[in-house]
DNA sequence: AATATGGCACAAA
DNA sequence: CTTTGTGCCATAT
């Protein structure tokens, strides 16, 4: 019996949540929505996501700092990019400092509440 | 409807 | 530190 494991809706408003200058994970987002073994999905929500550059999809990396996809090789030129306009330093792939980067404290009941585009 | 492929994570080697 | 294999869940074909 099937329910639904995790919802896409509140990844996207839980994202909202992370303010510029900081970044999180896939997992950490999968943890909060409610399902640690759903970080591969949460992928599969921010590559399809309806609502960019709203739900800010660029600050969302690996669990260990480093950058992983953004729409194939290239154009994960520009997510650097828009991670440095913000002051996240990327280098070699991999955000320094990343802890002091890192965001995961989401408010599941903030973003029940948010409303979305 | 069935299989393949991903913007992942983690443990083992 | 790297590589490889496995689990997970949503999308693409």
């Amino acid at each position: 019996m099937s329910t639904i494991v995790i919802d896409r809706n509140l990844v996207y408003r839980l994202l909202k949540q992370v303010p510029k200058g900081k970044v999180t994970s896939y997992k950490a987002l999968a943890e909060a929505a409610g399902n640690p073994k759903a970080s591969r999905a949460v992928g599969a929500f921010m590559r399809t996501n309806p609502y960019a550059p709203i739900v800010p999809c660029h600050r969302v990396v690996y669990s260990d700092g480093r950058l992983g996809g953004f729409s194939g090789k290239i154009r994960i030129k520009e997510k650097i990019k828009m991670l440095e306009e913000e002051g996240v330093i990327v280098r070699n792939d991999r955000v320094e400092r990343f802890k002091e980067h890192y965001f995961d404290r989401f408010s599941i009941e903030r973003a029940k509440k948010e409303a979305l585009p």
